[in-house]
DNA sequence: ATCTATTCCTGGCTGC
DNA sequence: TGCAGCCAGGAATAGA
């Protein structure tokens, strides 16, 4: 499941490949991950050259000389340079030098045209990797829900989803289940610090390959050799020997040590 | 405005 | 072997 670790691993992957190169040909096998009309967002595609292709919190921006390609790889999204079109391709582009597939299993994804980039769905917060401990403690004072619903909410911070807002509570020592709002300054303050190390961390591991994850090139990730929580259920807590539990909080599979996690 | 529950989707797993 | 039933979850949407 692609979260900012992923998601900057894949654009890393493919930048060189489709920077300053033209789209000659635009194909679709789904009106689901283009949410309309799938020949307005080919006729829209086919002749643009990519300019630059940025990355904010979970979503690809493929920037074009005509407007941007927004790209949500959703939970099962891939983004494969010269990779094998099957069963789950609902997109391609072909350049001249190769073909970029976007292959969706669930069709959560989305592959949309753009004319401008403030129509974009949905606000999104700031990017959790770049996140000043200044702005993310003063945002995390106004919000009142349990503090991993909160990181879950893209529209406070961008790119933490299920396994990273797990891994950064466990490293803060905080319970899941404790309300933003209300921990001191500092547990915020190393809640920040122990979110970016692991995002940091888990960029480098090419992050977490735990169902079908890969990158541009069909390469898995090794972070979830180095998950300390998430799916540990019923396993050794790596700090204190306790078992770690699953509980349900905001709807998620939550993953946490009762002994080191406080409220 | 802010928070919570529901919905979309399909492969993989469990149990009968 | 088959199949029903459930689970995983990002985020839009509806409801409170």
């Amino acid at each position: 499941m692609p979260e900012l670790p992923e998601v900057e691993t894949v654009v890393r992957s493919i930048s060189g490949h489709l920077v300053g190169k033209r789209i000659v040909n635009a194909r679709f096998s789904s009106n689901r991950v283009t949410r309309g009309d799938h020949a307005a967002t080919g006729t829209a595609l086919i002749g643009a050259t990519i300019t630059d292709i940025e990355r904010r919190g979970k979503q690809i921006w493929i920037c074009l000389d005509r407007g941007f390609l927004y790209v949500h790889l959703g939970m099962t999204g891939k983004l494969l340079w010269n990779g094998k079109p099957g069963k789950y391709t609902r997109a391609s582009l072909d350049f001249d030098d190769g073909t970029l597939l976007f292959d969706d299993i669930r069709t959560f994804g989305r592959f949309e045209f753009f004319g401008a980039k403030e129509n974009a769905l949905g606000r999104v917060g700031p990017d959790a990797l770049t996140v000043s401990a200044q702005e993310f403690l003063s945002r995390l004072k106004e919000r009142r829900g349990r503090i991993k619903a909160v990181l879950l909410s893209q529209s406070f911070l961008a790119g933490v989803g299920n396994i990273y807002a797990d891994e950064a509570l466990f490293a803060a020592r905080i319970h899941p289940r404790a309300m933003a709002g209300r921990l001191s300054e500092a547990r915020s303050r190393r809640l920040h610090s122990e979110m970016v190390k692991i995002l940091s961390e888990a960029i480098r591991h090419k992050g977490s390959s735990i169902s079908d994850y890969v990158d541009g090139f069909g390469e898995r990730g090794s972070f979830q050799q180095l998950h300390k929580v998430y799916g540990q259920t019923g396993k050794p807590c790596p700090s204190c020997g306790t078992e770690i539990r699953r509980i349900v909080v905001g709807q998620r599979g939550t993953h946490y040590c009762p002994r080191c996690q406080r409220v």
